[in-house]
DNA sequence: CATGAATGAGCATTCATTCAT
DNA sequence: TATGAATGAATGCTCATTCAT
């Protein structure tokens, strides 16, 4: 899943990058497979990429904020493809369950956007006004409205907290997923979607037997 | 649980540190709380410890060995500390139980040791050949020879392979201990302990049932 | 013999070095003239050169770097001058002498290059892989082809090794400069050329006399 | 050669140096011969010859004061090992002949020392002001009364300098020398002396030929 | 808009030397 | 006298960031 198709595709700020902003991304996001922040330079991203180490500040103001970006548009066309795929679907469980397997798809299949939002980001400076963390909030108001929406439907028990619930459901996530990022042991994202469900779905919906 | 006390109450090796390396060694510690090793430098640990700057090189050779010498205090009294705890226990799984408790308990008291230990030393070069790693090594050894005295004692069905246990409680307990150190949210050691062992023991153990 | 003047007049390679990279270079040369390499600091060089001290990383990569270029420059020079004065002369012997006489020259005015190249640089690691050591291979070589043509061309006797003849001709040039180079004593290089050929010369000419 | 020996037999300032003071200067002399002054540590000669490394300084005062005192007992050493071996000579000849033997064995025996004494020291401040250049000067103004009392002897040209023949001596044996300090290629002293004595006492020798 | 030269604060580490007991 | 802890000035080198064209 590359930048490029994903800027190409879904997201309408795709002409705020210029090429060589494209290029500096892209070069930033396969250094970023291979070793931490940190330990990436501005020469090594200028020379991964062509383009002249300057450019960066032109492009993205500071080391940092490139970083940003990048997790601005993962997330963003994360959130994007997850609402597209929400749109067909009627039952907020059914919904819920798509959130659930793209979500930990994502975190298998990405392990680098995973360590830095889960291990690394949330330490940053600057981290909880950033845009990136805009987008993750939208991402769990459509979660928690989907819940509610479920309320309405009779498809969830209504004594429940919708933020709890959404809560669980992120915290649920992010440890399923842990030893993939820990220790690279991956499970298939249906087994995990399918337990997790299996044991949200019994807890908390509304039916005959409970 | 500061090293001094440690020190003073478990480990012999007390007299091994000069005064102004103890101060090192917390001074050390209490940065280790706020940053990252990588980020923490010895200009800082000579400042925060009030002592010169060359002494860390004196004490511990260089800054890395700075790190592995705490590891290895804090790994070391771990362990002394659990074989005083397993003196006066006969049962196999009191044992298993005792060493699950502790070790869920030290990782959610002492989260820089754990964060360390979990996250970031297994990455660092040279660690898997040092004094820490062999107190770890010594460690998990005994909790194998726990489980093969179980299986004499008929406490644990023979049928099972000692290692494979011994790697599901230690796995298991550095999964269960994510929360805490991921997202700082704790729950009793009690409950921890108990949740695990009905799991681990009711699927080891030798009884009528099975 | 400054490093600006080689480039201007004779170095194709004076375009690869910016500005400050030749103020480096000529400070670099100033000190080495009055200490001895370890003792130079990059502090030094760049005060010295006016020039910013992480400069001399971006232009030579290291300290070590910045000497072998020098080196290299000034070797580079002096072979590519005396393949010019060559190049008027017909006889093998000619050619013998004016390699002599500028080897001496170059000794005697450029003590800073001779004291590096023969006492320091050997001992550096990598010397044997740097590219003055391949210039000064390439010299080496042609010198060696000046003796084997003196054969071809009944100048030199054929029964003496090529080889051993240029071995002789560099030690006893190396010798001859020693008193200059350790005790500031120069000779004129007109006698001490004479005085070598007049050895050299009645030892290896093939005449009527042998 | 070793320091103890010298001290003990030849010495006058033997009782000068307590034993870690010998200790010490051993170890450096052992260190000098591996690398060169400025490479060697005080940390180390204190490791290697197990005395504290405060106890250089109530010693010596200093590292370079240490090489002072170990140069001179080298050159203290070696003058009165040269006077002795004058005394049963009449001849001023014989006499010119064993301090080129002796000064040229020296050189080529003990390299550390040659290499220090021709090369180094030098360079080094204080050195004019030294006790070692007393010995030095002490030396070189007997081998100059050697050469007036040759004269007087009528085995000598009066019309002769003898302040340049003693330079040409002097300035003779280290040439010698060099291509054994810098190449490490030794010819037989008996060769170099013969050599060297048959040039200086041919020229300088009143005879009926001349 | 693009470039590459320039900047300066910082970093781990070394080492001769002095202090305190 | 002997010891080992303490000192502080340096040293080569790195890197994000800015300047000038």
């Amino acid at each position: 899943m590359s930048i490029d198709k994903k800027k190409k595709s879904k997201l309408p700020q795709k002409d705020e990058l210029t090429p060589g902003g494209i290029k500096t991304v892209n070069a930033f996001i396969s250094l970023l497979k291979k070793k931490e922040f940190d330990k990436i330079t501005t020469a090594e991203i200028a020379k991964v990429s062509g383009v002249n180490e300057s450019l960066i500040y032109k492009y993205f103001g500071s080391k940092r904020e490139l970083l940003h970006t990048v997790l601005f548009y993962y997330t963003n066309d994360f959130v994007n493809n997850i609402l597209l795929k929400l749109k067909d679907k009627k039952s907020s469980l059914d919904k819920l369950r798509i959130i659930i397997w793209e979500h930990i798809n994502l975190f298998q299949n990405d392990l680098v956007f995973a360590k830095i939002l889960l291990l690394e980001v949330r330490n940053y400076p600057g981290y909880y006004h950033s845009k990136t963390y805009g987008v993750i909030k939208k991402y769990t108001m459509i979660t928690k409205e989907i819940i509610e929406d479920g309320k309405k439907n009779n498809e969830i028990r209504k004594d429940l907290s919708s933020w709890v619930i959404m809560q669980i459901i992120m915290g649920g996530i992010e440890h399923l997923c842990m030893p993939a990022l820990l220790f690279k042991k991956y499970r298939p994202v249906d087994d995990l979607t399918n337990e997790f469900c299996e044991i949200l779905f019994k807890g908390i919906r509304k039916g005959r037997s409970s």
